[in-house]
DNA sequence: TTATAATACTGACACCGCGTCAATATGTTT
DNA sequence: AAACATATTGACGCGGTGTCAGTATTATAA
């Protein structure tokens, strides 16, 4: 088979290896110094490979860290589209609440990664990119819950659903950055609860029954 | 007059003069081709003036762009504090939306520069440390005015102020910015009234009279 | 086994931007 | 016109980037 013939392929075998202790060495480096102050040449001295070596695995230090933010970055799109299908209000709120409080969990627990992902964000044009592209995901679903919700007598149409989608987003996005840089006195509970009391009562509809 | 005699001194009107020819080039160079892609040399070459003479008049690239957003920046200051003294619910709400649109009218109107800034701000420390204090004058003031407004029972007392303010002002911010880089297809008015609408809705309390 | 091909690695090199500083030019005062 | 004060200058050292011709290692063919 050819997968195992390209397994057992001893270069290839070892350009796996290379690949990863680049990576192994750029995780270390960021964590330690953050992006910025990182340089081909203190990752690659760590990893222990010759300066071009770098360069024929990954494009710069941006792809490096991109590689590196696989996993949360699919976990982000995974979040993006969740069901939500709320019968009432207090319904949809419960959904929102648990939604918020997962996404700024889940920033807290990456909050090593994040961290160097936010300072990548201003100075790098494809990491800034590549979360441009999850900001758009997560919007677009946003505008989708907020349409579902208006059709369904839920919540009131004089708002446009996309502007209302940007708007709780940014919230979101912006607290999650806080958060990851501790510049919050307040517990994740308390953040969450009071933007998703805030949202669901400025934009959903109140019965008497 | 002391004044009149520097005024007369003709070494410092040339280094005012040698100042101004830098900002200017300065300007147009981040105009042109934006701020990572301006360098010194480009900026001393268009001004007519040698390398260092640069670093006679500021400490590099990023205090030549604060110099250039002082302007603005004193703008965004002042806005910051205007009177906030609601006496009811739809008092609130126009003052509110009167606020809104002037804090994203004004960005419109200086987005060559808040296009500059903006990028900046992820590249430049200094730049960055300056958009935070304009943040965190403008979070304290909204906090002051939420906590006012439920003092005077026109808002509920179940959200924390603080958690409220930086809410807010993340989304005018973020609008601001998707604004200046027409990542918007609404216009400002209707994205004025929309945030306004449901952050009043949110936090501001009904009373059937 | 050996010659040849394929693949992976390497570091010297050319380039660019930054900030400094000793030297120089220009203007003022005595 | 000498001495002084101030403003300007550009060559230099530093550190980062990305490339590429050359070298080393592994696989395949003869």
């Amino acid at each position: 088979m050819k997968i195992e013939e390209k397994t057992m392929d001893g270069r290839y075998l070892r350009s796996i290896m290379t690949r990863q202790k680049l990576l192994d060495a750029a995780r270390e480096l960021f964590y330690e110094v953050g992006f910025e102050k990182t340089t081909i040449s203190k990752i690659i001295k760590r990893a222990k490979t010759g300066y071009g070596t770098a360069y024929v695995h990954f494009k710069g230090k941006d792809e490096l860290l991109i590689m590196l933010m696989e996993n949360v970055m699919q976990a982000f799109l995974d979040m993006a589209d969740t069901p939500f299908l709320p019968t009432s209000k207090s319904d949809a709120k419960q959904l929102i609440l648990k939604q918020v409080t997962a996404f700024l969990n889940m920033a807290k627990s990456n909050e090593k990664i994040m961290t160097v992902f936010s300072e990548a964000i201003g100075l790098s044009q494809s990491v800034n990119e590549k979360w441009n592209e999850i900001r758009q995901i997560n919007i677009h679903f946003i505008t989708k819950d907020i349409t579902y919700a208006q059709t369904m007598g839920l919540a009131r149409t004089d708002l446009q659903a996309e502007i209302v989608a940007k708007s709780w987003f940014y919230t979101n996005e912006n607290y999650q950055w806080a958060i990851i840089q501790n510049a919050t006195t307040s517990s994740i509970e308390d953040i969450a609860w009071t933007i998703t009391t805030m949202y669901v009562d400025g934009l959903y509809l109140d019965f008497e029954q």
